[in-house]
DNA sequence: CGACGTGTTGATCTCTCTCAATTAGAGTGG
DNA sequence: CCACTCTAATTGAGAGAGATCAACACGTCG
């Protein structure tokens, strides 16, 4: 796994991701320290860690978190291929959150100093990941809307939606046999601030209308159309802009 | 107003600003546009407005926020003097977050292209930049972690703590006399994912028990130990577990 | 086979929401 | 100086969404 080169890592193949400018692959590639495979429901870094390491999440699918003393637990946001990991934490500090792998994951870990290198040597990547961590910061926000004032069939519409999205684009036949879907209810219920009874209940409900379906590990949607009324989200599943009066 | 160049600002007196490099105030002077002016409860930005500008917060309060369609609204964070607002952007989109003020404020606007080229002309501003993003980003992970999974009343605690903090670390007496603190309880219920009434009959209650105290526009924590028991915040240090990787 | 993790469902319970009404203060205009 | 209006804060009462408690089903695995 290793010995792949940057140049031919099949992320790059992904509409999604733009082309670097001569050079800058090799400066990534002698900034990158090696991949680490971690198997699903282990750690990869834990709340407080310090000296966390940086990364991009190669294969799989993962998770952000933060826990409360008495175990209550928050999911920050879910991270799927091709997300960047370890901008929060401050060079010297702990993390302020854990990392969990939801499955079997691949990532390309980097050298802390990575970043400032980056910055330097290529403004322009550089830039890229201060967009990088703004996009980031654009899905907590999207998830704490839903969990500040969306009801529990909102906020599970709206994940379901926003997810199967983010996995179909990373898929070449783009969700038609539906998308990977490593999440158990738990994982719902700490992202969504639900319990895991109530969730259940809440995705049965959906389930019995036909919305949507879950089964070996795969999510698909079945009624998008209604999902996406639930949800209260248009288009690209940002709220539709609001006249002034 | 505008006349007062980037070397005098007020705000890097503070103790909490990092110097700059010669030359780079230089720069920012000449990417700002100019400084802009707006009143208590005036919009900044609107959801989904095109070309939102770019500016730093001089003086005064503001939040970003997010609306569903039937009036719903989540405050996603708030902004003090020396926050950076605008990154959240792709260039060329909508903002998907509204900001408004919440006191009048005094704003330092950018050209739109100013992040890009503080990046290529200084990199270590385009490094503090990022890190400015990351570091709002995880202002909302902990504003997400109270939304989801603490109780009406651990929410305020910890809401109260840390503006507070925040405020504080602005002012030169730290806080003795209290902080400024132009929020109404509706701000505090958008903020915190609860109802107002809610929120107020909460409010009391701390109040009632003398863990602080809001009076004229100002903060008090009358007993800053009982909120941070309340809130579960361990001043800044958690447990440091060994690093995995 | 028993232990365990995950999903399901029913039965309460309670925290928080919604509805309603009142009070206090800041402006405004006559 | 005094009605009039508006916004913010307050408080009570009743309703409800979601939490908690308890069982049970099912598949995997050592």
């Amino acid at each position: 796994m290793n010995d792949i080169p940057c140049s031919q890592c099949p992320l790059r193949a992904l509409p999604l991701f733009v082309p670097y400018a001569p050079g800058d692959l090799e400066l990534i590639q002698s900034l990158k320290k090696r991949v680490v495979s971690v198997k699903a429901g282990e750690s990869i870094i834990q709340e407080g860690q310090a000296d966390a390491p940086l990364f991009t999440l190669f294969a799989g699918w993962a998770f952000r978190f933060k826990t409360l003393s008495d175990g209550r637990r928050q999911i920050l946001n879910f991270l799927l291929p091709g997300d960047f990991i370890g901008v929060q934490q401050k060079m010297t500090d702990a993390s302020p959150h854990g990392v969990e792998a939801l499955s079997d994951v691949n990532l390309c870990t980097f050298q802390r100093d990575a970043l400032w290198a980056l910055h330097r040597a290529a403004p322009s990547i550089g830039f890229d990941i201060t967009w990088l961590a703004a996009h980031e910061e654009s899905l907590v926000d999207d998830n704490l809307l839903s969990v500040g004032r969306r009801s529990a069939e909102e906020r599970i519409a709206t994940l379901l939606i926003l997810l199967f999205k983010r996995a179909a684009a990373l898929l070449p036949q783009g969700g038609a046999e539906g998308v990977p879907f490593p999440l158990t209810q738990q994982h719902i219920a700490d992202g969504l601030g639900l319990s895991l009874v109530h969730t259940n209940k809440t995705l049965r409900k959906l389930e019995r209308r036909g919305l949507h379906r879950i089964e070996g590990g795969r999510l698909f949607l079945r009624d998008a159309r209604a999902l996406v009324r639930l949800a209260d989200l248009y288009g690209d599943g940002k709220p539709s802009p609001r006249p002034l009066i």
